[in-house]
DNA sequence: CTATGTGAATTTATTCACAGCA
DNA sequence: TGCTGTGAATAAATTCACATAG
């Protein structure tokens, strides 16, 4: 909206936007101090700014990924992440066929070499490797010193309590469908 | 469990399982009937069958996947479905170079066959096509007969609203994490 | 006049505590 | 004795209604 030029954006606008009533979104955004103007609505870009402040999605953060493979590849080519403030800023894999090559310009390195992360300040991780190294992937990880890890290998996987963790399983996700679906 | 051998599970196992308290299990079982035994806890494969009634994952579903590039290989690869009781039965894409070839065992279609899917009761799509052609990609998917998608472009989608839609957003997932991370 | 922000009312969810059954 | 299932008590979230500010 933003970009199309529009300056506020009123609760009942957003409410219709995202499926809520109006009085939800003003309640929720009240929790966090009025950052509305009376009679007119929020204005766009502080509204945005506001969101990112709390979100703590205000400053650019550097991500590594961990597996070339399709998802990885997938992950790497992915357009949103640049949008939304994300920095792949590292990748890695333990085919040698793939270390030292430029994908999506960014040079794939070795595995092994994950503790170099510590002294390049990055704390997010992307583990999209197949199931049975993802455990030994997020060991390395948390040594390396990434706080949270989002890890799309379909398995358990644990890390100490002050690392957090987002699985996401895409069967999980298509699992979610049928309930919504009247049976035939 | 169950293919450890393992017979019955209690509330209070199963809460530290998965992170909550044993009564917020009780009671949320409670609420479809009690499958349990006292005394002794829950029977795993009657939990399970009960479970899987309830989320409508006890028949086997057949799913269409529209988009075999390298999220589309990724999904088609994922281990999880079968286990979980999915069949890919279709597989969708408008590259030529693609379309008749054989991945993973299922042969490539033609997209603009889609409408075939009517004839082949399948209800579930996943879509893994680039952004711009995921709406009209939905619509041919609801045109076909399809009530349930898994939406992997990061983009908005509206669907009439019999469908249901789950949308997928890795950079959102990944956009989860900084909230978590205290600021360094 | 319009749309926010917020106390109060209402509804929903969680937690407790224990009766009831194997 | 052990663990479930559930009413009652407590806590939390949502909805309402309106005072308030632009």
């Amino acid at each position: 909206m933003s970009e199309q030029g529009q300056r506020s954006i009123s609760s009942q606008n957003l409410a219709d936007f995202v499926g809520v009533n109006p009085w939800q979104i003003r309640k929720d955004f009240s929790y966090f101090g009025g950052f509305g103007t009376r009679g007119i609505g929020y204005d766009i870009e502080k509204l945005t700014r506001e969101i990112k402040k709390i979100l703590k999605l205000d400053i650019i953060q550097k991500a590594v990924l961990v597996g070339v493979g399709n998802l990885g590849s997938a992950v790497l080519a992915y357009p949103g992440f640049r949008r939304h403030g994300f920095d792949i800023a590292a990748v890695f894999d333990n085919d040698p066929k793939k270390i030292g090559k430029k994908i999506e310009n960014i040079t794939v390195e070795d595995v092994s070499k994950l503790q170099t992360l510590k002294r390049r300040k990055i704390y997010l991780g992307i583990i999209a490797v197949p199931g049975d190294a993802a455990q030994q992937i997020a060991d390395a990880l948390v040594k390396a010193g990434v706080k949270g890890i989002l890890n799309f290998s379909p398995c358990y996987i644990t890390v100490p309590k002050k690392v957090k963790i987002i699985t996401i399983d895409i069967a999980m996700d298509l699992a979610r469908l049928p309930y919504y679906i009247p049976t035939g």
